[in-house]
DNA sequence: GTAGAAAACCTGTCCGTACACCCTTATGAT
DNA sequence: ATCATAAGGGTGTACGGACAGGTTTTCTAC
């Protein structure tokens, strides 16, 4: 891990601590070079990191304010695994296997977010989750065969990313993903009580590696009165 | 504008039209350079620009790929205004000011994305947002008064963001916001031509200065199946 | 006392250099 | 022919300095 990764993990938690609250100001960037022993660049390249997550906003001439910074959004955003996100907001959560099988990418929902897609071999995985003892989410993923030859059981029960991750090696990079709203379909009003009438947010993502292979497709059935989804945006 | 920024501007417009096609690489950093007459740090705030906006992935030891990346997301994202939006995407649109008036900021709607909220005096603008000739968008923006006093009603006719930025010379941040979905309303059935028992995704944001004064309150209302939105992000 | 100018401090941009690590290709020994 | 190694080119990180431009504080002149 780098130098300012360092500065960054230590001011974004003092700032989740409250040892800089809201709307108070960071030490400047002359007194970050001098408190963490690093040049001015690599402290601004910490400051840069808050930036863009949401933690502070710079203003010329005058210094780093800390503004509020919402932690608790679906992990629709920033792409958070689901054990993550579940780790994070300390919620009561648990997740089931519904169904571990292989078959080809089904296209058609994930065209609009790449194009030039091909048909090919997957495993798909398709898990409902709980939140706070109420099912609340149906995911179901689309793993390519090519990169990911075989999934073991208790990884899909637990934790797809973290099995990528640290088991494979694998570098995820980023995803592209798309939110629509649906009428809810006889498979979603049955696995999560549901009536008819009812609607689900559907999420829609497709995530790439590093070398830009695009190798997880994810579908995400949400009931609609347990979804929120949260996001930081900057103008520039 | 910074050097960073024209090199930024030149290399995403040559995306844009195809001169570096996705799955190209784009020229070296050393190269770049050269072609452009500036500092590799130049260069490389050019390519961390792109990086972040989901045009290139940069490989380490190979360089930077084009990656596709969606342009026609709803102005839910990225902080874009809505004629910004509609000129993006030149589909047939236009809005009707359905109300202008003055009153309170109402809390309840806003307290989930900002905290420490006080009632203040605002001026609401209500405006109905035809896609192709049929109402798919109702928003309703507050703005407070301490920061914009007055709106000239052509103003909010075309549109706010403009005159917020050009006329009033204010300098937009950032914004956090957060989806919901909810049954609609009386008034959003009889805007949008909705059936009972239909349901609108609601979107909420809380848009920023510079210095960091939440001046701009916007909820908006989408009719559920016009409803798309896209965005990108990247791990860490 | 007050207004205005200067100083001090802050961030923004740009430049140059150095070295580590990664990937591809060419080289050369076997 | 094959395979290990080296070289070259690529990005990642870190350091240094310089100047521009904004904000706040201090000081000076009146």
């Amino acid at each position: 891990m780098g130098k300012y990764e360092r500065v960054y993990q230590d001011l974004s938690s003092k700032i989740d601590d409250g040892t800089y609250p809201v709307g108070s100001l960071l030490p400047s960037e002359k007194q970050l070079t001098e408190n963490y022993s690093v040049s001015r660049e690599t402290a601004r390249k910490a400051l840069a990191l808050l930036t863009d997550r949401g933690y502070i906003q710079k203003i010329m001439g005058k210094g780093s304010v800390v503004i509020s910074h919402s932690q608790y959004a679906l992990p629709v955003s920033s792409l958070v695994s689901y054990k993550e996100f579940a780790h994070a907001v300390g919620a009561s959560t648990r997740s089931e296997l519904i169904d571990f099988s292989e078959t080809l990418l089904p296209l058609a929902s994930f065209k609009s977010l790449a194009k030039d897609l091909q048909s090919e071999e997957t495993i798909a995985v398709t898990r409902l989750r709980f939140f706070d003892n109420e099912p609340a989410i149906i995911d179901r993923d689309y793993i390519l065969k090519s990169v990911v030859p075989s999934i073991p059981q208790e990884a899909a029960e637990t934790s797809l990313f973290e099995y990528f991750e640290n088991t494979l090696g694998l570098s995820i990079a980023y995803s592209s993903k798309q939110i629509k709203v649906e009428p809810a379909q006889e498979s979603d009003r049955k696995l999560m009580h549901l009536a008819k009438g009812e609607y689900v947010a559907v999420t829609t993502s497709v995530t790439s590696l590093e070398d830009t292979t695009a190798f997880l497709f994810t579908e995400s059935r949400h009931r609609a009165d347990k979804f929120i989804y949260q996001d930081f945006a900057r103008r520039r």
